[in-house]
DNA sequence: CGTACTGTTGAGATCCGTCAAGCACCGTGG
DNA sequence: CCACGGTGCTTGACGGATCTCAACAGTACG
């Protein structure tokens, strides 16, 4: 889809499907830094930052609509809604970028999977996405892992411990949530970051 | 200093002495998100921010200048200049998030600190804190270990194995560079990242 | 029918954490 | 002056979490 080195200042609107940004290491390695669901805002931090081996791709089919930045930082007064939900949607970014953080530093494999899990949860429940016995979700193990510092092997191997334990199960492309309570005290998880809403005082 | 619930809305800029943003978690370990250093400014995460256990410390005595943040949203037309310069360290605070993304995820020990030590440096040199040799540090091994998810012990290891190495000495509240492109080789560092300039078309 | 991709499992190696002990420094108070 | 406690640094031994390598199964697709 896109890759790096775009400098054409424009944003996009996820509308269907999935989508990640990530960051290639020259050993070939890759970490995922945030996956794009349907509501999402995409290319706000490749058009804002330049950071070499930054990327966008697309996970399953997918519909955007085009965002023309002049619309954003032009007239400033001609979209002040949009204006307004692109600060709420980086604030909420630098939320779940905190976050990621968080999990990455100082939690282990089955806990970094259980809150990435549920994460996802509450954001595609926002959007409708997410039922009460789960959702659907086109992620591979790789992309689990190489959004969790993990190897793809390992992936696999916590995902089988967290199904035999009971908490959640994801086969088939559908995650189950088995033990929804016992899964948020395990991973830690507080949904709160990411509600962010009115705290930037108009 | 400051600590978590406080909703006074207001941002501070750090004059001098060092400080960090950082999240506790239940058990104990606490993940350091970021230092501040002179010229940064506090608080813009933990004022828009309602993630529990997030907290800023102070790691040196420090001088800080009040923000008012009816200045930054109020008017909007009052201080144009000290709003792009928000808008600067937002962005920069992002960038310098997804690298600590990157590094956490995908980075050995020693490949972490070293990337750590040279974006110190970058930023340093931004406000003349950091010489051809190298700069003073207030850290300790255990502010390392937490920004870096690594217990101390490792830390100290590590850094032995650097110095050995030839590559940067840590010690004694000062960093020295050995041998500064070997270093940026073996963390793939490159500062682009941390020059967010006028990336944003006013 | 073959190829590519994803998932699965095992065995061995490695990185890193935990526990433990000891050292150096420094300010305090007797 | 010295004893003392606190903090930070250093090192060793051990164990565990995770990675790498490797092989194989299932599925989709040409």
């Amino acid at each position: 889809m896109l890759h790096e080195g775009q400098i054409d200042r424009v944003g996009y609107i996820l509308i269907s499907g999935w989508a990640c940004s990530y960051k290639l290491l020259p050993d070939g390695k890759r970490q995922i830094v945030n996956f794009q669901i349907p509501g999402d805002f995409m290319g706000l931090r490749s058009s804002m930052l330049r950071t070499s081996g930054y990327s966008l791709e697309s996970i399953s089919d997918i519909v955007v609509v085009e965002v023309c930045n002049q619309v954003l930082f032009g007239g400033r007064s001609e979209s002040p809604k949009l204006t307004a939900a692109l600060l709420w949607a980086a604030a909420r970014d630098t939320a779940m970028m905190v976050e990621h953080i968080v999990n990455l530093g100082r939690r282990d494999a089955r806990t970094r999977m259980a809150h990435f899990l549920l994460e996802l949860e509450a954001r595609l429940a926002l959007v409708g996405l997410a039922g009460k016995a789960g959702y659907r979700c086109p992620l591979t193990q790789y992309h689990l892992g190489d959004a969790l510092g993990l190897s793809s092997v390992h992936v696999n191997r916590v995902l089988r411990d967290l199904r035999e334990a009971g908490l959640v199960s994801f086969q088939a492309g559908k995650v189950e949530f088995l033990d929804h309570r016992g899964l948020t005290e395990l991973a830690d998880f507080d949904p709160a970051y990411l509600d962010q809403t009115p705290r930037i005082a108009a």
